[in-house]
DNA sequence: TTGAAAGCGCTAACAA
DNA sequence: TTGTTAGCGCTTTCAA
């Protein structure tokens, strides 16, 4: 069924038809319900396809995940980026694509996207200090917004980010609170633009009460399990081991919960564990109520607004890009649920 | 630069360039050479909604995600078989598109998906048991593969399965082996089609030694952490309490692992943990070593699978649907890492 | 081996 | 308020 086999059905024009269906005014209302009565009786749908030809508009949204970041991808965030995000194609009657990018010919792949013209925009995932992809992609035209933010460079971009810094200050200022000063931040690569923004956090709370960062205390590097069991052995061996860890996964917290349970030691009691992610409400740390940062509602939140800005800026193509900044929730004495104030 | 501007400055017409491009083997050798320097030259891409429409092929596959299974979504196996299926679309030129579709008009929105032509087929992820959509699917002629099986449909279908009960017939067997009698099942929900299959391999293994099940140590739940300290908790209050934890999901195990904390059970000497996931390597069980199975590499190949299939099937409409089954390595004596076998 | 012409199914000026 | 006419950029008969 297409839109010329109903305009015959109906005997009117396939143009009528289209402006009915598509909701211009200068239709008279009898004909708009007569076009939508048999549009519903036939199940017609437009084709999309012929649709975005004659428009233009490729009606879908990319989203590009580096290949080299496969790893952040096969991650639980990305999910719930995801699922922010898509509530909000749906309502807009956009499509979600997923693509993925080497790393090697990144110019020649976003050029080839903006060419081929199967998306109206694209949200950049993980992005790195300095990524060089914001300056490509400004330059080709091509509506994006990032996923995070990239230090170092000076374009304005539009962006929706989690404070990663400030989740990792008040973080580690309630482990400072409990009278915790020797705090080991285990955290992820620091060429992800966060894992650097929640080190200058953490730092920027522990020089605020004038104790020194000690470098030792500092892990950085891929996110697993293994990673946090190796810090945690590592200085929990040393003469002046921490009594606390501050880590960026929930990974990296098991493994360092792992250390504790072969050293014998007691979670809570002897060492305490912090970490940035919603499901690890448990984890006791001196403090009487269990306590975690909410990465994860705060993702989804994220994916909405990425959403929601890229459209936006994709309807009002001269506007300057706008950035946003959301707040992860620290959360005290809740169990594992969604956040305070987090969308259901 | 269209498909016009092209011929025009090459002094051809559309239609031989068109065909040089597109590989047809009418076209003179030097002719192709020179179309295709300056394609290069001139950075020509096919703009793909004009070509999808000339053609009637979208080149783009649905990934249908019920909206029910959301928790489902926000799973790294999600990721994991993402990851897997996009590589696979990449090399032949498919886009990937999420499709989140509300269980209340299924029907409405596949027949949507159908009449709009912008998919080419669906993959069905999450699938329950007797799942209607398998039945909507083939009666809409719309190409698609199950990623999962749906006990109970009795149509013949193209699906790509973990082997979930093989996988948890091993787990059990394993812990029987290690002299446990009293074995607890903390399952996913058993309206999904793998947390049934699960548990019939459970069974399975304990009937093969003469074990009557006790449904006492049976859990159906959603894999939440406060499923697994829940179950654990209850269980192991009971005056015949188990000596072992078979977990479907990490979180679940960690649930359970928390129990044992707070009741000042020793993990691997008091009560084992085994689990149904590659993240757990160091969950000592009383072996010597620390064990799991492999989920997420299997997921992975799934992923790759599943689009392999849907490809061909598209390719060749005729062919019969084609299963299979992936088997879900039990792994001994490794650290976490890709299973022995996966593709790195 | 190449080209002319007719669509694919829709939207959007421009007329009426 | 409705219809006529041209495309959108490509593929694909059919003819040369």
């Amino acid at each position: 069924m297409t839109l010329k086999d109903l305009a015959q059905l109906l005997g009117l024009s396939p143009t009528t038809v289209s402006r009915a269906l598509n909701g211009f005014p200068e239709v008279a209302e009898a004909t708009r319900r007569r076009v939508e009565a048999a549009a519903a009786a036939q199940g017609y749908r437009p084709n999309s396809q012929a649709r975005r030809l004659a428009t233009g508009r490729a009606m879908a949204i990319g989203h590009v995940i580096p290949l080299s970041t496969q790893h952040e991808m096969v991650n639980p965030v990305f999910a719930d980026f995801i699922a922010g995000a898509s509530a909000v194609y749906a309502r807009a009657g956009y499509d979600m694509v997923l693509i993925a990018v080497a790393d090697a010919d990144q110019t020649r792949a976003y050029r080839a996207l903006r060419a081929q013209g199967n998306v109206d925009g694209v949200i950049v995932h993980g992005p790195r200090a300095g990524d060089p992809r914001i300056a490509l992609l400004t330059d080709l035209g091509l509506p994006f917004v990032v996923h995070g933010r990239a230090s170092g460079v000076d374009l304005p971009y539009a962006h929706v980010d989690v404070n990663s810094a400030r989740a990792f200050e008040r973080a580690t200022r309630f482990l400072l609170d409990l009278g915790h000063r020797r705090i080991a931040l285990v955290n992820g690569l620091e060429e992800m633009d966060f894992a650097l923004r929640r080190r200058r956090g953490y730092e920027r709370a522990l020089v605020e009460r004038a104790i020194v960062p000690d470098p030792r205390l500092l892990i950085s590097g891929e996110m697993t399990e293994a990673q946090g069991y190796d810090a945690a052995r590592r200085l929990l061996a040393r003469a002046d081991p921490p009594s606390a860890f501050l880590t960026s996964s929930l990974l990296s917290a098991m493994g360092v919960r792992r250390a504790l349970w072969d050293l014998g030691l007691e979670m809570g009691r002897d060492v305490s564990i912090l970490t940035h992610d919603d499901e690890l409400g448990y984890f006791r740390n001196g403090a009487e109520e269990p306590i975690f940062t909410a990465t994860r509602a705060s993702v989804r939140i994220a994916g909405r607004r990425c959403a929601e800005l890229l459209l936006a800026q994709i309807a009002t193509p001269g506007a300057p890009p706008v950035a946003e900044l959301i707040e992860a929730v620290l959360v005290v004495g809740a169990s594992t649920g969604p956040a305070p104030g987090a969308p259901p």
